[in-house]
DNA sequence: CTGAAAGCGCTTACAG
DNA sequence: CTGAAAGCGCTTACAG
């Protein structure tokens, strides 16, 4: 038998299956519906009812509300995961990481601010009057941080360069720079350019700093900068302009803020036919799957993308547990590691493709 | 005066500041701290109850919160937005399109299926019991529309190849692709390669489908497919090495699926020396930014992203002003027009780059 | 114009 | 093990 529903040629739609529909179903209270779809029958629920409960909800296909839920428990089980640009292989990982740590029991939805920009205050309340379990709020400005509420359990990701009590996991980008720096000094070079991307977030500005003034620690001298979005073609545009500059002035490697622009350096140095790393260097910030396999193979600075996915769900997940973070061995704000991968486009064979 | 908030040092929050607490402070009953918080207050509210309502307000910071008033309401004010894949440049437009659209009265939320995969019942029915005043899913597959609950408004985005009752927006891509075929053939080309992307999605076998079909029509073989990610550098490397195969079978042209299959084949075709189009002509499908600044510029099929975005967040707002769409002029389905933008790519001078 | 009351759909002490 | 009842925070007829 089908449950009563209005009917449709009226515009309305199926009256939304309810535990108190469930319940008188199945012949039992809606606090014992409640208990069965929750889970927590143990000692408390007879087998016999836990059964009519579970074949009550099949008829009827009944689904838990939010809402109610959410409101009666005092808060829901939706993760939000704020981000200025989703649009990139390396935050897809990130997403990817988050959703696998979280798990079925929470329900992961991204909030994309506009265009690039910075999250604001006045979407973070909204969000938060939606009272999700939790909140991820990636690369986040120190404007932001100040004027953030007490809300409730929330981690940051990606705070490259921003001062904050809260619990964070970040990129360390800068070690990262350093690493790299040195061996481009260790290989003798002494004049490089830097191409840098255009994001409103702090981490590109790291990033350069970091390198510019561990660089110049080691004797190299960057001479010329250029930045561009994060793609491929615009990359391989700024490089095409700038190059017959850059190497009246010296330049022997072009230090990217990440694969992407790198990519794009690549491949106008093939169209030019410049030797790589024989004549130029390249690097990249990343480590993007194709980064192995490009020709030549890139050098990188390997950045744990699905890992700042992972360690943020997970740091998530014990505040939701009630756990103090700021009280345990690893403290409340993580730093994974970054790891030089040296290849061809800067330590292969010398003159041309091998 | 601060409001009264629980200690800090027990683990709790600041209490969360209700409507009963402002209308206290007010001096009103909450039913008229709803009515201005909601902007009802047009001969319902006196002005000096307004301004004492608005004053509380401020002063405790209070938001409404979205459990109790959607709730109360029947549906929140969140617009879910179901996509298989925001990671690239396109989608974001699509984003920003809707955002645009349904503007601040409603939260725009996106939910990223598992790595490419196509949305799942499950999924979409966990979205739906938290009330989202509408649901925007990009990609169905024909399984999850067959499956799908008679859930609230709804718009589809995308839905090529599949068949659907739903108010939908769609791209021509098929129409696109028969206008690639006939400037093709118009051209002189009689075989030519297509350079196809893999994901999960229709659309790419609708633009593959539709061109291999008119091209017969015109004449034209298409004597070769590939197909890869979408993404330049593995473009490119697919073109690599299919590129010396194609050129023993005579292939003149290359149809890529995107622009940036198609960036992945102009950046190979400078390598090698091809020359665009004189030995080589390239196709994409998009029509991103960068496609009318590339050496040469790329003739593509233009996909109206951003309005993809706009017309589905149209639909929707309509849906949810109980506007029957299927009674109006445009139907409840749109399909947007395609244009064949015609560049250097495949109609510049002959030899070599100008 | 105003407020008391019912109700949205659930969960959770509580009494039995 | 079970169910009646209170409560989560709002909104909306309804009576005044």
């Amino acid at each position: 038998m089908e449950p009563a529903t209005n009917p449709r040629h009226d515009g309305t739609r199926p009256a939304r299956v309810t535990a108190a529909m469930v319940a008188a179903r199945a012949g039992v209270s809606p606090a014992t519906v409640s208990l069965v779809t929750s889970g927590k029958t143990a000692g408390r629920v007879s087998a016999e009812n836990i059964a009519k409960v579970d074949r009550a909800v099949n008829e009827l296909g009944y689904v838990v509300d939010s809402l109610g839920s959410s409101l009666a428990r005092g808060r829901s089980n939706i993760v939000i995961l704020v981000a200025p640009d989703v649009s990139n292989p390396f935050f897809a990982r990130v997403i990817d990481g988050v959703r696998e740590e979280i798990g079925a029991g929470f329900q992961l939805l991204l909030s994309v601010t506009e265009a690039g920009r910075t999250p604001t205050l006045e979407v973070v309340r909204n969000l938060l009057s939606l009272r999700p379990a939790g909140l991820l709020v990636d690369a986040p400005s120190a404007d932001f941080l100040a004027g953030l509420p007490a809300a409730g359990p929330m981690v940051l990701l990606d705070t490259a360069g921003v001062e904050s009590a809260m619990p964070s996991v970040n990129l360390d980008v800068a070690g990262g720079a350093v690493m790299l720096a040195d061996h481009l000094a260790d290989l003798g070079h002494t004049t490089v350019a830097y191409l840098d991307g255009t994001t409103g977030t702090d981490t590109f500005r790291v990033r350069r700093e970091a390198f510019c003034r561990h660089a110049r620690e080691r004797g190299i001298d960057v001479v010329a900068q250029a930045e561009t979005t994060i793609d491929v073609a615009a990359a391989a545009d700024a490089f095409d302009t700038a190059w017959p500059q850059w190497r009246r002035m010296g330049v022997t490697a072009v230090v990217c803020s990440t694969d992407t622009h790198a990519y794009g350096v690549l491949q106008e140095a093939r169209v030019a036919r410049l030797s790589v790393p024989g004549e130029l260097a390249v690097t990249g910030f990343d480590d993007l799957p194709y980064s192995a396999a490009s020709s030549p193979a890139l050098t990188t600075v390997r950045l744990q993308a699905a890992e700042l996915g992972h360690a943020a769900g997970r740091q998530l997940l014990r505040l939701l547990a009630g756990e103090d973070l700021g009280a345990t061995a690893d403290g409340h704000s993580l730093m994974l590691a970054s790891e030089l991968v040296v290849r061809g486009s800067t330590a292969g064979s010398p003159h041309g493709r091998p």
